[in-house]
DNA sequence: AAAAAAG
């Protein structure tokens, strides 16, 4: 996508061109290369080939050609419908909720009862900001969206009375096949909002696929940076496409690659993976990633970081993934810097940037705060938390404290002194197995070890529900790492606390730290506010450098933008929010008052 | 500088 080397003053007309050439451009690629493939949705959706796990309509809003099921004529010779060998064992497949009525009519189980008084309108308070061509409207209701029977039914299944805010945007927007960047708050319903059109395409969609000695090929693939977030994101989907015929599959490092490998031969249309374990199967020919409509990058700021991103770019440019354009492409996360999103452009083709939430992505779900601990003294103060918090314990059981640090060996030590002084914890980090991982992970959730010590490894995505604390042992070095650090708490409308550790060591953090506290309406302490007044760490602030906040569109930025009247590209109906961003007239947006009330408690654990 | 991600 051109659109950064675009100098100039700025005019609606000009950016309404660059995306109209892009579009044009684009549809003629899609009918030339892949014939078959850039059939109208609408027209064709009367004609669908049998064997279509279903056959649903729905509206073609956004760019034609590309409805994300696309349809390859007829099977020629050596051309399969299946992955192989699916539909076969399609009766056999093993009920992911349980023993959960299987019309989705369940009795809820006690202790899930309480989530009876859900504040949903408080999701009309949120303020919502998209950016790009023709954005298609939110929907109010899943069932409005016409997912299709099967997805409709799992979703209530999973408890989804209405959508987030996150899904009442990018659903349609992805439904419409556009490419999309998603910024939303930690705990709101990302997974679901990227699987859901995920799913329904492959769904309606017919889609031959060459058939490979042991190679597969997967329609979608959706990459995470850590092996449990990756799992995870599994388990969720596998739950969405239960009995639509879709199937799910995950690999990641650290386990054995042989039943991955088993469960790759008996085929797969989604596939949720770890970067290095995918370069791996791809390095084997296992997979391949020609067939490739969905890519779906969850936490992607962090898959684009410095670390990632060679791999990433490997994965997504250098291998057989057909080009942006010629697939759609999601990316999902909690906090955008924009940095990131020029390095993430690449890989978008006239994309949506949508950002849904509190200036600052972080909620005020979650009470944040931070106390002047010595180094010296940090264990002894976390011992006093503890304690305090003992008193508290819900139903006899202590409350789950996820404690975050920053080196392995801190957290191994810390571990190690916590159980010395009759703390049950146990810690996660990257120097332990996966099966300790795992085992680690689990001990936690289920509250056997109600004190979880971590590095960063389990800063994003991870959703524990009824994380009551999560204590910034060592504040971390970045603003957004904060962000999601804290979001392991206040998940799905539950409330939650923060408590961060700061002392001379974090002087760097303290303006960016007083900032977002202050945004989310949290009690700052003077004495933060005198450090963050004194302005350390070189005065580079990405979150509020520009005055805004780091949800907002880096296409709208710099030099794109700042002749005056720059705001105003959304086609005019919009109300200015608090911030000076633009926030959507439609659907009964315009107000930026906070995001309070949340969804009451349990209502679902895929909201990241 | 640290963490994560392949073995």
């Amino acid at each position: 996508m051109g659109l950064v080397v675009l100098c100039g003053p700025p005019s609606v007309l000009m950016f309404h061109r660059i995306f109209v050439t892009g579009h044009l451009h684009q549809s003629h690629q899609l009918r030339h290369i892949t014939g078959p493939l850039s059939g109208n949705d609408t027209s064709g959706d009367g004609g669908l080939p049998s064997g279509s796990r279903w056959g649903g309509s729905r509206p073609d809003y956004g760019r034609q050609g590309f409805g994300g099921g696309g349809r390859v004529g007829g099977g020629g010779s050596g051309w399969g419908s299946r992955g192989g060998g699916w539909d076969r064992g399609k009766e056999r497949e093993v009920n992911p909720f349980g023993n959960d009525d299987v019309d989705g009519n369940a009795e809820r189980a006690v202790g899930e009862l309480e989530n009876t008084s859900i504040n949903f309108d408080a999701y009309d308070d949120i303020p919502v900001e998209t950016s790009g061509g023709n954005v298609p409207p939110p929907v109010n209701t899943f069932v409005e969206i016409d997912l299709g029977e099967a997805l409709n039914q799992n979703i209530r299944r999973c408890k989804y009375v209405k959508p987030t805010p996150v899904q009442r945007h990018a659903i349609p927007i992805s439904l419409a096949g556009r490419d999309l960047m998603a910024c939303a708050q930690t705990g709101s319903g990302k997974t679901a909002a990227f699987c859901f059109p995920i799913i329904s395409g492959i769904m309606r969609g017919q889609f031959a696929r060459p058939r490979g000695v042991r190679t597969v090929y997967p329609l979608a693939l959706i990459l995470s940076p850590t092996r449990e977030l990756s799992c995870q994101i599994h388990e969720e989907a596998r739950k969405f496409s239960y009995q639509t015929g879709v199937k799910v599959v995950v690999a990641y490092g650290g386990a054995p690659i042989n039943q991955q490998l088993r469960e790759l031969e008996r085929g797969v249309d989604i596939l949720v993976a770890t970067p290095g374990r995918l370069v791996d199967l791809l390095e084997r020919a296992r997979v391949s990633l020609q067939m490739i409509r969905y890519l779906a990058l969850d936490e992607a700021d962090r898959m684009l970081d410095m670390g990632f991103e060679p791999q990433i770019r490997k994965i997504v440019e250098q291998m057989d993934m057909p080009p942006q354009g010629l697939r759609q492409t999601m990316l999902f996360s909690a906090t955008f810097p924009k940095e990131i999103q020029r390095l993430a452009s690449d890989f978008l083709s006239n994309y949506i940037f949508l950002a849904v939430g509190r200036v600052g992505s972080s909620t005020d779900l979650i009470v944040q705060r931070v106390e002047f601990v010595h180094e010296s003294d940090k264990r002894s103060y976390l011992m006093d938390l503890l304690h305090a918090q003992k008193a508290n314990g819900v139903h006899g059981k202590q409350a789950l404290t996820l404690v975050f640090v920053e080196t392995k060996k801190g957290a191994d030590s810390l571990e190690h002194w916590l159980c010395v002084n009759g703390f049950p914890a146990t810690t996660i980090h990257g120097d332990r197995t996966q099966q300790e991982r795992e085992q680690a992970l689990r001990s936690f959730k289920s509250g056997n070890t109600p004190i979880l010590v971590a590095t960063d490894v389990a800063a994003r995505g991870l959703d524990v529900p009824h994380v009551a604390h999560v204590v910034n042992f060592d504040i971390p070095n970045d603003i957004d790492d904060y962000v999601h650090r804290i979001g392991r708490t206040g998940r799905a409308g539950n409330t939650g606390l923060a408590t961060a550790f700061f002392n001379e060591s974090n002087l760097s953090l303290a303006k960016p730290l007083a900032d977002l506290m202050q945004e989310a309406n949290q009690e700052v302490p003077a004495w933060l506010i005198r450090y963050a007044s004194r302005s350390y760490g070189g005065g580079k602030n990405k979150r509020f450098g520009g005055g805004r906040f780091g949800g907002r569109d880096f296409r709208r930025e710099g030099s794109f933008n700042r002749s005056g009247n720059g705001t105003d590209y959304y086609g005019g109906s919009g109300v200015r929010g608090r911030g000076g961003y633009v926030v959507t007239g439609r659907g009964g947006y315009g107000v930026t008052g906070s995001y309070g009330g949340g969804y009451g408690t349990g209502v679902t654990n895929a909201w990241d």
